[in-house]
DNA sequence: TTGAAAGCGTTACCAA
DNA sequence: TTGGTAACGCTTTCAA
């Protein structure tokens, strides 16, 4: 009765050979014909015969066919873990895959959460992507990246505060953003300045270097006390309970969050900031403008991030050089009202 | 002089065929034994043989010849696109990833971002999917899902505020947030409601529904009044500045975020909250905890995840049925201080 | 300008 | 218990 348009009946998916037979041609001329072979001269009806069959079939190509043939793929490969879920990073995750898709690579995120290095390293090698990029926050070890150069991928490269053996690295080298912060600090006249270090496991791959670069920046000028802190209230109170003990005139609170976590907590315990305690953050958030006093900042910004598709392309032209080194994160202090 | 230990030189990849030279058996015989072919009965000292070739050789078999040969694959695919990047999402996204590797699919994320429906449906149909779940954010089109289907993907799954013709629908029916923060304005006495409406092109998906369901718990009892709303403190003021017009006693303003943009603008402007104007946001943000007074809010729940990967799993093994519709979301008012 | 055929890495059937 | 072989869908010589 009512016939469903859109029924495609479970028939067979249509393949090149297919489209050939309803073109009345072979399958080669098919393929130069949807490749836009230059290198062959085909006619004009002829063209027009196979793309109206394609078209008429719903062909679409089968990638695994083709990368098997052609003895490597197009496909970038990038493991996901603990998503640092930052904007910076949502807008560097889709500026690298537009700036590879420009260069016709085929950007593929797997998640990788709860497999152990050797295990996801294997699980992406099947794949057989012709480059990796592996954020900090997943596990990579020499072994993995030996076992993804076997298989086939052009170009291992790590991406966070620091690189692994074996393989290029673009480092976003989070001591910068520990040092910018406890400059400005120190610019406002402060020498006592807490660190906070976040307790969540995921963390202290960023937060260490920032507490690095802190002390680097700090280097006998001023005193430097790391503070654990957990990413809740309770925690929070904690700390701003027992501050004054501390005697500290400053504190880098890691980023926005935990600084407005801390920032609140010394409030109500009755710290004047900025009089008492300096609070500087990082990752410039809209919502710490939102807070009273403003709450001063770190804003970081990725550099180039076109050429880094760039980079990966011409990683996987040129493969096996020697690894090469890039470091992506720039910081600069954003005064407002805390600090 | 310095041997590097994991230069592996460029080498030709090795494959099935290396591992059965290598032990001295078949490539038939490799694949029983790497893939526990349980339908053949292979002797101990084999085994082992092909196991350390396999070892030595860093094999790692592909993935695509696999899919080629079996037919079909089990790649589940998620196409991203305007990440909604919550960590209600984050946790989702895991639970369903981990979910369905505990099935032996493999899920990949591909992102779609700029690229217009049809074409980001050939794209993900060129990888011959079993299954596609396309997020809300991310356009798809009657058409894509019948290109997908006819590729040979056995689940075409919508996920998002509303379904699209012919393919499964996994809802999250953002009216039932909107329904809910309204309910508990109308139970504080409220009557006079804005609703915050961002003007951020994206979130219209979860706005509108949003709005939706307000009107629907107000439903005569209560006036509804959408109110426009960019993401930055100048629209906040603006808002502010002429509220009093606005004649309202009460707002739910789309999620927290907007409510603590808005809530500080109009302490700012000198208005009272609750007293003079309730506001109620949704996430439950951790944030929301840090202001004063406490934002209340609506907290949402996705039930049953782990269900959600079986129900693929179901779709993909007895394809071709009715579209079937799931209700994900749940929501309850947490009320704290500022309603 | 077009076609025939080989081969990419796998697995499944059938024979030995 | 093992091995030979064909086939999956595609591209690319080589030949016509």
């Amino acid at each position: 009765m009512s016939q469903l348009p859109e029924q495609p009946a479970e028939g067979p998916v249509p393949t090149s050979a297919d489209v050939a037979r309803l073109a009345g041609v072979s399958r080669a001329t098919v393929s130069y014909v949807l490749n836009n072979n230059a290198a062959v001269r085909i006619s004009d009806p002829t063209r027009r015969r196979v793309r109206e069959a394609a078209a008429e079939l719903g062909y679409v190509p089968h990638a695994a066919a083709r990368s098997l043939r052609a003895g490597h793929s197009r496909m970038v490969l990038l493991p996901t873990g603990n998503f640092p879920s930052g904007q910076l990073h949502h807008r560097f995750l889709h500026e690298l895959e537009s700036g590879l898709r420009r260069l016709d690579y085929t950007v593929v995120q797997y998640g990788s959460l709860g497999l152990d290095a050797d295990d996801a390293a294997r699980a992406w090698a099947e794949l057989r992507p012709a480059a990796v990029i592996v954020p900090g926050s997943v596990p990579l070890a020499p072994r993995g990246t030996a076992v993804l150069r076997r298989s086939g991928a052009k170009a291992v490269i790590t991406l966070g505060p620091r690189p692994v053996a074996g393989a290029h690295a673009l480092i976003m080298d989070q001591r910068k953003v520990g040092d910018c912060a406890v400059r400005h600090l120190l610019e406002r006249g402060r020498r006592r300045i807490g660190v906070v270090m976040p307790e969540e496991p995921g963390l202290a791959l960023f937060a260490e270097p920032r507490l690095a670069g802190a002390r680097q920046a700090a280097a006998g000028t001023a005193r430097i006390e790391p503070l654990p802190l957990r990413h809740d209230e309770e925690s929070a109170t904690a700390l701003a309970a027992r501050w004054r003990l501390l005697g500290l005139d400053a504190v880098f609170a890691y980023d926005d969050v935990y600084a407005m976590l801390l920032m609140r907590a010394l409030q109500d315990t009755g710290i004047t900031v900025p009089g008492e305690t300096a609070v500087v953050g990082a990752d410039d958030l809209m919502l710490g403008r939102l807070l009273r006093p403003r709450l001063s900042s770190v804003r970081m910004e990725l550099d180039t991030v076109q050429s880094l598709a760039d980079l990966v392309d011409r990683l996987v032209r040129h493969p096996g050089r020697e690894p090469e080194r890039h470091d992506l994160l720039s910081a600069r202090a954003v005064h407002r009202e805390s600090s």
